[in-house]
DNA sequence: TGTACATCAGTGAACGCGCGTTCACTGATGTAC
DNA sequence: TGTACATCAGTGAACGCGCGTTCACTGATGTAC
């Protein structure tokens, strides 16, 4: 891709957080520089400013895309059977892990609420709204359950959610036969145990 | 404490361990630099050449008396009952990742076998034998396991427990009411789960 | 349709900084006799 | 107990490097008339 020199890019701001997550993907984590998104990028050094406040800015706004595709997933597990619903939120869950996984590794890299600005704050409410979403979930599915056992449970669920992925991940890498679909199945049918588990 | 220049340090390769800890319990991880390590044990930056071939050496030994401590606590798990057994080293592994999370996160900075020199294939020998230690478990709790599957069972475990760590430790800093030892329990029967699921 | 001009989105050089690492040095310590 | 000397374990200055960020600039684009 040749361009004039002073020419106009395109799109920067989202070839930058394509590097980004390309990087990421590559295990380039622990090297993620800001110089080197932009060499990824094909543009010079100062680029990124024009874009996004600073590094810190860039990352945010990848992991916060990141909850935003994982929320829409969740929205699309609408079911008229509540428990049917928690199950399929959690089956999703695995697959946008697997399938985003570059996103899935951003989402995780620092704790929302430590990132600072207006991009750190858009990505703690992402991360707080998809929280919300597996709570109301949870709730649905054991609507016995007092609001902070459903809380509690979500963070439960959610644990074993990304545990699961975590060994899904490994799993594909160690065989080729891995069938990830059933697993994330597994993965949502476990989601509701911990939901509907006695109390106590 | 004050020292005339030149002075001996007593046992600064103990105290740049010590500082390289201290600073990733304090999240400094992304900057854990050998200066900054040097600089937290009151030493000059070229100090630590005297004690370490290089910065990888010294995160690799970091990261080899981690996995040794994690030895120790899952060696504290005998119990006539295996599965009983299982189930307390999973809840252990738990517990040692939360107490110790700074060790615990060295640990898991770079997969091991990717870490050269002696210290790489020291810190590399140490995590095998924690794996080890875990597919015995997993094989006693479920004796009719053939051993290539109980190695692929615990990996499973492994993984389970992995994840789980990573969110309660999210969760520890979103709500104060978390209660880890229950969910340290709770990943303990996990891991027998996984290791008696049946075949198949 | 042309022209004038503001804005946009790049460049590339420069800044100060902290990094990992090396090196000549030096004072403290340990050892042999 | 003293003395001579090798070794140990620091110092601090220096190296080259890549980093995040700033800035004056410039060509391309969009807009008003």
């Amino acid at each position: 891709m040749r361009r004039a020199v002073g020419q106009h890019h395109g799109d920067l701001r989202r070839a930058l957080l394509d590097a980004a997550l390309a990087m990421v993907g590559e295990g380039e984590l622990v090297a993620l520089t800001l110089r080197a998104v932009a060499r990824r990028a094909g543009v010079s050094a100062g680029a990124p400013y024009h874009h996004f406040a600073d590094k810190g800015a860039l990352l945010a706004e990848v992991a916060r895309e990141g909850f935003v595709a994982l929320g829409e997933a969740q929205a699309a597990c609408a079911d008229a059977d509540p428990t049917q619903r928690l199950a399929r939120m959690g089956a999703a869950y695995v697959r946008f892990a697997l399938a985003h996984h570059t996103h899935y590794t951003v989402m995780f890299l620092t704790p929302p609420g430590q990132v600072g600005g207006p991009a750190g704050e858009a990505l703690q409410r992402a991360a707080m709204a998809t929280f919300e979403t597996l709570v109301a979930a949870i709730g649905g599915a054991n609507p016995a359950l007092p609001p902070s056992l459903a809380r509690q449970r979500a963070l439960l669920a959610w644990g074993q959610a990304h545990g699961a992925v975590e060994v899904a991940r490994w799993a594909q890498h160690l065989s080729p036969d891995f069938d990830a679909e059933a697993f994330a199945v597994g993965v949502g049918r476990a989601c509701v145990s911990i939901a509907q588990a006695p109390l106590g």
